[in-house]
RNA sequence: GGCGACGUAGCCAAGUGGUUAAGGCGGGGGUCUGCAAAACCCCUAUUCGGCGGUUCGAUUCCGCCCGUCGCCUCCA
């Protein structure tokens, strides 16, 4: 398959180092709920591991948790608590949003403070190879001992150093020079390392991780296109300089940003969405919808329009898998191959979702119309379900009921003298208790076959 | 200011140097139904921000302009 890198700008063959595809993905800095921009990322970043799986690769996921940082100090003094039980609250609520969003685990969950030994090994030899100095209690990566630094975000020193912003009171050799550690303050949570009590830099965690848990050179370093710079910026250089080992990542994969109202979702901003309003409105399968139906590398855009019309769009799939062809198949059938090899092709060319989600819906058409006909469609079902579920993440599933026998029993009562009366042929009085059954949130579906029943708009 | 991305139907959004420019939502028509609802089927861009250039031919390549957005400071 064909997968973009930022670092080269180019679209170009993806073939691991080896059997095992190693991937690191930036996760969350727990301070706060999850959003629907998070819910972005991590969907992206799911059906690349899915599809990379379905192509046969075996692959070993890494997902941080960046539990130390100076948001999540600020937030638990506010909230009177401990910087721990803030983080282990967020993580908890973390997997609980990625699991309803139908987001498979990574393998490893690395949380920075639990890396702090190899957090402190890495700042170390980075000292000794003079790539980092300490100052009076931090540490600072030296920029201008790493010729290529700005090579990700594709921009000059010079350039940078231009809007660089000087921090008073830090003594650093160059205005982009950026924290490893930093030495504690009164009432932080804080290490003993060689350079006094403190704690790690911000972009320090994730190359300890990486290097960790998947070593020197990994295939796919992923997050969203914020991150670009500083932060992976930095854990280029900071890793390169650490390992002696290039590329640190042969692909760098971004994915764009989530708006609301024509403005990038953010937390500074504060228009935020979290995840768990969104699952309160709209089905996992609508918002996996309404992120896959646009390139990952573009931005996206999260609106009540935008959530309604992929809720429906998504209704359509599972609508077209319980579709039969009504009084039996002639015995031909609809041969779903060619959708396949279409959706196989479409994922192949830097996972472009829209397409492979074109093709579902192609299919889902084609089936309905074949059915209709008289076609055995049950080979383009399970093609269906085996593209929608395994590799977009999709559920594809009837709604649950969620109905207690009583309510269930005393519907049906309802339903039941409804269709004596309309086979009676007293339709004003069958259209009355129709009439009281929906403003009770009950839809009916009538057919030859009698009457269902569903609670909320159907399907 | 520097770097980068993008501008395709009412909305979202793929895509291609040249037969009919995917798909979804919405809208219109039809099937079904006692009537509905739901569902399904069909239709819905002679045209791809503007102006030039390259070419036999450009929406697709190049240049300029206009517009939107992102990064340069914490952010998936």
């Amino acid at each position: 398959m064909k997968l973009s890198d930022t670092l080269t700008g180019e679209k170009r063959d993806f073939v691991p180092l080896d059997g095992t595809v190693r991937m690191y993905v930036c996760g969350i800095t727990p301070y706060a709920s999850a959003h629907v921009g998070h819910a972005m990322s991590y969907i992206v970043f799911d059906v690349l591991h899915r599809y990379l799986e379905f192509k046969g690769y075996e692959v070993r996921y890494v997902q941080n948790f960046t539990d130390i940082e100076d948001k999540l100090i600020a937030r638990a003094a506010a909230e009177s608590t401990t910087v721990e039980e803030l983080a282990e609250r967020h993580i908890a609520e973390y997997f609980e949003d990625m699991a309803a969003l139908n987001v498979l685990d990574a393998d490893v969950y690395p949380r920075a403070t639990q890396e702090i030994p190899k957090i402190l090994e890495v700042i170390s030899v980075l000292i000794e190879k003079g790539f980092a100095y300490p100052s009076s209690g931090d540490v600072y990566f030296r920029v201008r001992k790493s010729p290529a630094y700005g090579k990700l975000s594709h921009r000059s020193l010079d350039a940078m150093r231009a809007g660089a912003r000087v921090e008073p009171g830090v003594e650093k050799e160059h205005p982009m020079d950026f924290a490893l550690w930093k030495a504690a303050k009164p009432g932080e949570p804080s290490w003993d390392s060689p350079w006094g009590p403190g704690r790690p830099g911000w972009h320090i965690e994730c190359s300890a991780m990486a290097l960790r848990y998947l070593g020197d050179s990994i295939d796919i370093h992923g997050g969203g296109q914020d991150l670009v710079f500083p932060h992976h910026e930095n854990e280029i250089a900071q890793s390169e300089a650490f390992s002696g080992a290039e590329p640190f990542a042969r692909f760098w994969v971004h994915n764009g940003l989530l708006h609301l109202d024509a403005e990038k979702m953010s937390k500074s901003l504060g228009n935020l969405v979290t995840i768990r309003d969104a699952l309160a409105k709209y089905s996992s399968d609508a918002i996996r919808v309404s992120v896959l139906n646009a390139h990952y590398r573009g931005p996206g855009y999260y609106s009540d329009e935008a959530l309604a019309g992929a809720e429906r769009a998504a209704a359509r799939l599972r609508q077209a898998v319980s579709v039969r062809a009504p009084g039996g198949v002639s015995g031909e059938r609809l041969d779903p191959s060619a959708h396949r090899e279409r959706f196989i092709a479409a994922m192949d060319d830097d996972l472009n979702t829209p397409q492979a989600l074109a093709v579902l819906f192609d299919l889902a058409r084609d089936m309905n119309r074949d059915a209709e006909a008289g076609r055995d469609v049950a080979d383009a079902r399970s093609t269906l379900l085996e593209l929608g579920r395994e590799v977009l993440g999709l559920r594809i599933e009837e709604r649950e009921a969620a109905v207690d026998d009583e309510l269930a029993a005393r519907v049906q009562t309802l339903v039941d003298r409804r269709s004596e009366l309309r086979a009676a042929k007293r339709f004003a009085e069958a259209d009355a208790a129709r009439d009281k059954l929906s403003a009770l949130g009950v839809t009916l579906t009538d057919s030859t076959e009698g009457t269902t029943w569903a609670l909320g708009s159907p399907s």
